[in-house]
DNA sequence: TCTGGGGTCCTAGGACCC
DNA sequence: TCTGGGGTCCTAGGACCC
């Protein structure tokens, strides 16, 4: 498809920027969310309360000013900036948010693909016929985000002819930036860029790039293309073709999308452990919770999985993991739970302590797992099924396994209004 | 008491089969 | 007495993204 229009969208300080929104208390001041939330953490860190294992998935514009980036240890965070106020993210939440969005989005153009949680592509070719026509949607899209959602969620949109342009060029200008890249000023943008600020070019790759020589994308343009090749397979014609601004890859529209619905490929949960532990008994409490949760996922999207893999960190940061195979695809906690527990055991004989432990369903697919014979376990799908009802109804809280007590990872209810009056 | 948690994709090596 | 070779599946691990 030649010629195309590509909008990439980004929220800025997007969960900063929703609490702050739902929360009058938190306008204008120093925030930084967090990745985890737990029946033992307060809504809100207070001096009293100690500072959570955790990172700062998102500061908000005050805080990024006084210092805080995403990715920053929390316990960092509140060094550099002592009037960080931590605030537990809420997943969930924002995802639906941000489905709202795409919504809006969709007024615009059918071909909308959701890149994270808080990013969209867009394929504006048709309805913009021109890059001038794609500003005047971004504008709009810009005005219907306020209107809708109030002036505290803002946007920064990038304009091109491909979509790794079109992200490239969004993440130039923050906040609130809108950045339009014509075709024939490709190349002298991308040359303004560093090669980290790719899409695909972590700290990592950079470093291999750099033992090549290739330190800027003009390099990357005229290094010997089988090189590239033989240093990094087929990833290395990606770059390469990333470094002239093209990317062959395209947004299938959500009905196209409908006629083929893609499986999710796995689904997973890990957490860490408020301390860390050489006690079995309080790993096994934790990873049961974990099975419950993805369990849970998998009959509320009606999966199943025929595989688990379950991880473990240690204190000393390594870590290391190991996958099972099922003949027969499960969404039962508890057969998740005996097999990730099997795999803990012969991963940890807990004389390290223990940091973090995860667990993830993979192969999936669509369907129910295969009824019993045994009427033990006819009934255990029954009582499973009704507590899945209470689930739906009452949330996620609404049950748990005596085992699992004083370990109960639980989510927190939404407070985010759409409307901006609040 | 420095380093979360949710994913995706790719590669490489070993087992196994024909 | 010299271990082919192609294909597929399984598993571990690494790298990236947000």
């Amino acid at each position: 498809m030649a010629n195309r229009i590509y909008l990439h969208i980004d929220m800025n300080s997007y969960f900063a920027s929703v609490e702050q929104q739902a929360n009058p208390f938190l306008r204008g001041k120093p925030i930084g969310i967090t990745g985890k939330r737990d029946d033992n953490e307060t809504h809100r860190w207070s001096p009293h309360n100690p500072i959570p294992r955790s990172v700062i998935a998102t500061a908000s514009r005050e805080a990024k000013k006084l210092g805080v980036k995403t990715a920053m240890s929390t316990w960092e965070a509140k060094r550099i900036c002592p009037s960080l106020i931590l605030y537990p993210g809420d997943p969930e939440k924002y995802s639906d948010i941000m489905h709202r969005f795409n919504a809006i989005y969709r007024g615009f153009t059918h071909r909308v693909e959701p890149f994270s949680v808080d990013e969209s592509f867009l394929d504006v070719t048709e309805t913009a016929q021109d890059y001038l026509g794609a500003a005047c949607i971004a504008l709009a899209i810009r005005e219907c985000l306020r209107d809708q959602c109030g002036e505290r969620i803002t946007a920064s949109i990038g304009i091109a002819g491909s979509k790794v342009m079109a992200k490239l060029a969004g993440e130039s200008v923050k906040p609130n930036g809108l950045t339009i890249v014509l075709p024939d000023e490709t190349l002298p943008f991308i040359d303004t860029r560093d090669l980290q600020d790719l899409c695909g070019i972590g700290p990592r790759i950079e470093r291999r790039l750099h033992v090549l020589g290739i330190t800027n994308f003009a390099q990357l343009r005229t290094f010997p293309r089988a090189k590239l090749e033989e240093a990094f397979g087929r990833y290395g014609l990606w770059l390469r073709e990333a470094a002239f601004g093209r990317d062959s890859s395209t947004i299938i529209s959500s009905i196209e999308k409908s006629m083929t619905p893609t499986t999710p490929k796995s689904v997973g949960h890990s957490y860490t452990l408020p301390r860390d532990t050489d006690d079995p008994r309080e790993v096994k409490r934790y990873l049961l919770c974990l099975c419950d949760k993805v369990a849970w996922r998998l009959r509320r999207d009606g999966l199943i999985a025929r595989r688990v893999s379950a991880f473990v960190r240690f204190a000393d940061f390594s870590g290391a993991g190991q996958q099972r195979a099922f003949r027969e695809g499960t969404s039962d906690g508890m057969t998740l739970f005996k097999n990730a527990w099997s795999i803990i055991r012969n991963l940890a004989d807990f004389t390290d302590p223990i940091r973090l432990v995860g667990i993830s369903a993979a192969d999936l697919q669509y369907g129910r797992p295969n009824p019993s014979l045994f009427l033990k376990e006819q009934k255990l799908t029954r009582l499973t099924h009704a507590l899945d009802h209470l689930q739906t109804r009452y949330g996620s809280q609404v049950w748990s396994r005596a085992a699992a007590l004083h370990t109960i990872i639980k989510p927190r209810s939404s407070g985010f209004h759409f409307d901006h009056e609040l």
